[in-house]
DNA sequence: GTTATTACCTGACTAAAGTCAGTTATATGA
DNA sequence: TCATATAACTGACTTTAGTCAGGTAATAAC
């Protein structure tokens, strides 16, 4: 890894120059690119660019908007927070570095022939997925909060999609038992959208894990069953000696996955009328 | 692949991030590493670094010999050039790097199962040799110059090997007929060494193709079939309509290559005891 | 033996990248 | 309602990274 790390960067480094020749600085480049990427307000930008100082942030969106690159509007929703968005010759700039950096891509892969580049992209899609799926944290959060808002309503969806029933907008966010001090609800976040989640609660006198969610993109990385051990663990943390849960016969990736790490299947515990299967596990 | 740089940087770019901690900047830190691999001389940090500010290297190195971390002597072969070693405190600052680096790379892997961090490990060997393949140079040398040497030397390591002779050490580079104005000798070097070589000469009136050589880590990345378009190209400059070539039966991928290339069997055109086959291709 | 070239060096400079302390306006929680 | 926190901002500063124009000693070319 390391040493393809030097060797890449190296070579292929190159690409970030296609940032330069643009008469932007590499650092308010890289602030323009994000900001057509999707990125609305300054603290936006400063995760997504590593935490950068505020004030060196916010000293580059006065250059832009100096460009007349951006304009900047109070947030209507929290008068602190200011939203950023791209001009028309804002976006010809950002279809610019786009255009630039294609064509650096392009010619770089000029030497390989067609089965090569073939080769060489679904290298670097697994590479990418896996190191996505290393980086990736798991934090506690909040269900009431946006991100895990999301991943419910991601899950719901699916579960709709695939049971044949729907659940309206609301109503899926507030159950108290998945939050503390009965329970945890857990997001994976990915460039700030969410990647997967799950809670744990108390249910009869055990721990039960629900709404285990994780993105089709991301299945097949792993994620799933560290986010498995993430709950049992936090279940153990809560004060349960076993864990159960209920899925349906239709998702087997999922039934597979419960049975490789050590659940066994055990009666119906409840009367969740779209479950078919039901397991628990001991901890600790 | 762009989207791949993107998201791998802001993933695994923290690594570079261990060079800091080492009280050096990151120049600094690159330098007083390329030295610990073996970097001799100022000129072979610049070639490597990319280029660099021979200035701007010279200070590095004041920097690096003012911590003590390395010496500088004059070169007894010529007198221009300084040799760079590292002190013993050099080379423990070397290693902490080493380690630093090797430990968030560690980190990094930690959350993937044995079976991912394989498939990651393939996953980036793959794209490292298509990537390197794609950006090498191909470039004419004199055969007499150390590079192609070494390419011949490896060239006729080889065949003594695989046809049970061998050559002493002197006698396969001073072949004027592979030098212009009658021929030229061509080496794609990667990292200092010749990974790919081949000539051409007139012979019999008409262009032939000689030693060609590839390096056998780098078999199977399209090296040698860009080799040989690059020795056609030659020859057609040179003025040949056809170039000939001979081989042996035991080669059987570069006979592959060759008919691939629109070569074709022709009878025995020298008296090359080691060659069982003979092509020709008409060029332009 | 003279001239050109080369390898490395020094000094003077610039722009980019980033840090730190402190300010203002808005929002939040008790 | 008052204290506290937060989002963004301004000004003053430092460090890095890199460039450019010369300079010196050794080597190579004629």
């Amino acid at each position: 890894m390391r040493k393809f790390n030097m060797s890449y960067v190296r070579r292929v480094g190159a690409l970030e120059d296609s940032f330069l020749g643009s008469g932007l600085p590499y650092g308010t480049a890289r602030i323009l690119y994000e900001i057509g990427l999707g990125a609305r307000t300054v603290q936006d930008l400063r995760t997504r660019l590593g935490n950068l100082d505020s004030g060196y942030v916010s000293r580059m969106l006065r250059t832009l908007e100096g460009k007349g690159y951006v304009t900047m509007d109070r947030d209507p929703s929290d008068g602190r927070r200011r939203l950023v968005v791209l001009t028309e010759d804002g976006l010809k700039q950002w279809d610019d570095l786009e255009r630039r950096s294609e064509e650096r891509a392009h010619l770089l892969l000029d030497p390989l022939t067609q089965r090569q580049r073939d080769r060489l992209n679904e290298a670097l899609a697994t590479a990418d997925l896996l190191v996505r799926a290393a980086t990736i944290t798991i934090d506690p959060v909040d269900p009431r909060d946006p991100m895990a808002q999301e991943a419910m309503g991601h899950y719901f969806a699916e579960i709709g999609e695939r049971f044949g029933f729907t659940v309206g907008d609301e109503g899926f966010g507030d159950d108290p038992s998945l939050r503390p001090p009965h329970g945890t609800f857990f997001v994976a976040v990915s460039d700030g959208a969410p990647v997967a989640s799950g809670g744990v609660r108390e249910f009869g006198g055990v721990g039960e894990i629900k709404r285990m969610w994780v993105d089709p993109a991301w299945r097949g990385a792993g994620l799933g069953s560290r986010l498995l051990r993430h709950l049992e663990a936090e279940a153990l943390h809560l004060g349960h000696r076993v864990v159960r849960l209920d899925t349906r016969d239709v998702l087997t990736e999922a039934i597979g996955m419960y049975e490789r790490a050590g659940y066994e299947r055990i009666d119906r515990y409840n009367n969740n009328p779209h479950a078919t299967h039901f397991f628990r596990k001991k901890l600790g």
